[in-house]
DNA sequence: CGGCCCATTGACTATGGTCAATATAAGTGG
DNA sequence: CCACTTATATTGACCATAGTCAATGGGCCG
């Protein structure tokens, strides 16, 4: 195999979606043989660079598609600088705003990013054709609104421990969920996908106080770090309560 | 007319939907009379009093609807009793949880609710038929989500003041809207729907806070404190101003 | 008139932000 | 492969914003 080739995208011939490795979660979860006959006629792939913007806020934005690989934030700013995180975007989750061109924030790969997009105006014509793909994206777009207000609770109530405990839950829990070949052990490893700064957008706190908060964590032997972005939890059940959650 | 009846839902006679006051804007928005005939079948009108519970977290929640009149809170809580808003529900947006029955915040009336219900699974059933309104329910949750990213912003980044500037811009903006005859002069009157505490809960502060967040803005002339609910804002830009977004 | 709920105000405190100085990791080019 | 550069992370000292606790004031209803 050409180890040039880093990516499916640069071969720039779609791969078939009954291999996509985001088939049975993502927008086309639903969609059969048929279905992805029309998806394939307009969908193409695009990779991002770490930092590299995706879309702007304001901005007309004529495509919607799907995560492949890699991590995309969402994120809104105000006018003196301050940023925050609105989204955080996994393989499978789907980017972009059918039925309203204007983007009200900004996009940005994190990692390295593969998407599959689609043109807005076909893939907006196929939802009304496929009810099957307009079904997948409004049960998509219930539980992000979920996840949304689990993220109000944090921001609005949680103390920076509870933050960062909760962060780092839902990410041992994420990435139990895609690699769930191995046994539901009590403890877990985490390659963090971002930075600090980014961890701080997120949570609603500085750099300094997400640090701190790691370092409080690793001096009560909640975590260990074996390098800034490699986090080991022991137990993730204490992590857990310490989140404040039910 | 009898006065004693205050409101439809205590006739028990189901009022026609063409005649119903949100019928262009709640998720019926699109449906067409032979829809109307199938909706009329399965719905049925309650209403509920302030701060009476309409669903809580962890139920399984059988109905679904719209808000006809009155202001309904959702709001979720921690362990230690915390208390975050996590959405404000004015008459015609929707109520419920399509496509999962578990409810995982609280509902409650904050002021005189009428709600226009549906049973969950008859009307997921009719979702499936009639795509128009499985459209309107997309293009309201997509709103929605809009919606929610805005408040992480409020959340995560405002200080005290942006966050009350932020929410007495929204209610004067949403109130304008309902009674859109007013020509668009720069001075608006509010009539508060909710106590302090319901504020508090929602900009993720203190009842103290807001307090005394009003009171700086009546000492600098922003608002003018009719009663604790009545508020005047003679200059609804430099209050909108405030709030720090673009 | 009295009681209750809601709102306001004050005094004090604590959590997390700011500013600044290192330390460590990750690239980059010789 | 190693110096050099740059980006990222950590740590410390200090401070400000909003929270806590407590007392007081004002409406509204029985």
């Amino acid at each position: 195999m050409d180890k040039t080739v880093t990516s499916l995208s640069e071969l720039n011939i779609p791969p078939k979606c009954h291999a996509c490795p985001i088939r049975h979660r993502a927008v086309c979860a639903y969609c059969e043989a048929e279905e992805f006959g029309l998806l394939e006629r307009i969908k193409f792939y695009r990779d991002f660079e770490p930092g590299q913007e995706i879309a702007g806020a304001g901005e007309a934005v004529d495509f919607v598609g799907s995560v492949v690989t890699g991590v995309v934030k969402l994120t809104k700013g105000m006018a003196d600088g301050r940023q925050q995180m609105v989204g955080l975007l996994f393989p499978s989750d789907f980017l972009g705003r059918p039925m309203n061109a204007r983007l009200d924030y900004d996009a940005a790969a994190v990692t390295k990013v593969a998407l599959c997009m689609f043109r807005r105006a076909p893939f907006e014509a196929l939802m009304r054709r496929v009810p099957r793909l307009q079904q997948r994206l409004l049960e998509m777009t219930l539980s992000e609104l979920d996840a949304a207000r689990e993220w109000l609770l944090l921001l609005g109530r949680k103390t920076a421990e509870e933050k960062l405990a909760s962060f780092l839950t839902i990410l041992v829990r994420r990435s139990q969920l895609r690699e769930s070949s191995e046994p539901d052990s009590g403890s877990a490893d985490l390659e963090l996908p971002m930075t600090r700064s980014d961890i701080a957008e997120c949570l609603g706190l500085t750099i300094e106080t997400v640090s701190r908060q790691f370092a409080r964590f690793k001096k009560s032997g909640l975590i260990e770090l074996r390098g800034p972005r490699n986090v080991h939890v022991p137990d993730v059940e204490s992590m857990s309560a310490l989140a404040g959650d039910y």
